[in-house]
DNA sequence: AAATCAAGCGGAGGTTCCTCCACTTCGATC
DNA sequence: GATCGAAGTGGAGGAACCTCCGCTTGATTT
């Protein structure tokens, strides 16, 4: 499982490739050449492509701890809101990572549609912090409590990432609200909230 | 307006690249270098990048038989089904063309994004549909009228790109299924019967 | 400290993308 | 049917992608 640990030298490569993306990427766009990457770093292309076998898996990388933060603030938001404004807030949060973070916006792509190997850490905390929401609004009443966290995950990627091509914040809003009335326990009775 | 009429050689090569990009676009993937198909039409790589100025301009124009049928089928399905099923129906066939179209996919992002020029055609197409689904449903009282055709259109497509990339078919319709409840209108006092 | 060898390196090279512009061809005009 | 400008052509070439494999080097064993 816990493949062994890579050669000192390895290590340190891997470290450097990944301050400079970061660095650059940050700089000079999410289009930036990898080659570029590669010589600033002083390993060679072949290195770089070893250690981030795509562009995504080095993007990823990159961004693993804003996409931490992203995740970790869920419980914040909990305290502070009650479920169904907190989900609705996380989305946006969401959003603006992606949009903020621009080449997050094709890395994110490969990480919610692979099921596996190179995104999985990724992909799995972004669940649970879909999962962690949703039970939330499931207990209080506020949200259905039918639909899957992953369901949510991959629709609302799209969603985000269709609105982010738009260039059009205000209709990223009315897409995320459109989306979380989805989510909405479906019509009973009387709903008498407010 | 009305950009003046093509030179004659100019009309024959548009359409030359035009046929064998539909035949190599579904024969061999969405993949093709574009080299290829200018070489099997007889062209230099120049032209076909005048005509068609990105691998998406080649694509949408390829498909657009297909994509016209899936727009003029809303009437047909208006004419069968309750507004919303048809709705719902119509969301199906657009994912299917999406995900059968293998190379639509790219396209399809392009043409939703772009307020712009060369998608203009097909894109006020899809717009159109979505708007007669959302009017006879808005009508019929089924479905909310307080959304915009091209915010559905937009969220739709996102929905569907990241279902196709998941490659499951099941979680595409549940994710469908879920949109839909967003369109449906909020609940109000006592809710339908049946 | 020498020997061993898997792990890791790097960059040449094949492939595709897309731009640019000197040249060719069309078709309108005389 | 000859002339001429505009419209259109094609492919060379520069940039980036990614793979492959012969060489180098760190760790391990003796």
């Amino acid at each position: 499982m816990a493949a062994r640990p890579l050669r000192a030298d390895a290590r340190r490569n891997r470290e450097r490739l990944l301050a400079v993306a970061v660095r650059v990427l940050s700089q000079d766009g999410p289009e930036v050449p990898l080659e570029a990457v590669a010589r600033e770093a002083g390993v060679g292309i072949g290195t770089l492509y070893r250690h981030f076998p795509t562009r995504e898996a080095l993007v990823d990388a990159a961004y693993q701890g804003e996409l931490d933060r992203l995740c970790d603030c869920v419980d914040d938001l909990l305290v502070t809101l009650a479920p169904a404004a907190a989900l609705r807030a996380w989305m946006d949060r969401f959003f603006d990572y992606l949009t903020t973070k621009r080449g997050m916006g094709s890395a994110l792509r490969a990480l919610v549609a692979s099921g596996g190997d190179p995104f999985a850490r990724s992909r799995d905390r972004l669940t649970m912090a879909v999962a962690t929401l949703l039970r939330a609004g499931a207990s209080a009443g506020e949200l259905r409590a039918d639909v899957a966290p992953d369901d949510v995950l991959v629709a609302l990627s799209g969603i985000c990432l269709a609105a982010a091509d738009r260039q059009d914040r205000d209709q990223a809003g009315r897409l995320l609200d459109l989306f979380l009335a989805a989510l909405r326990p479906p019509a009973r009775r009387g709903s008498p909230p407010s």
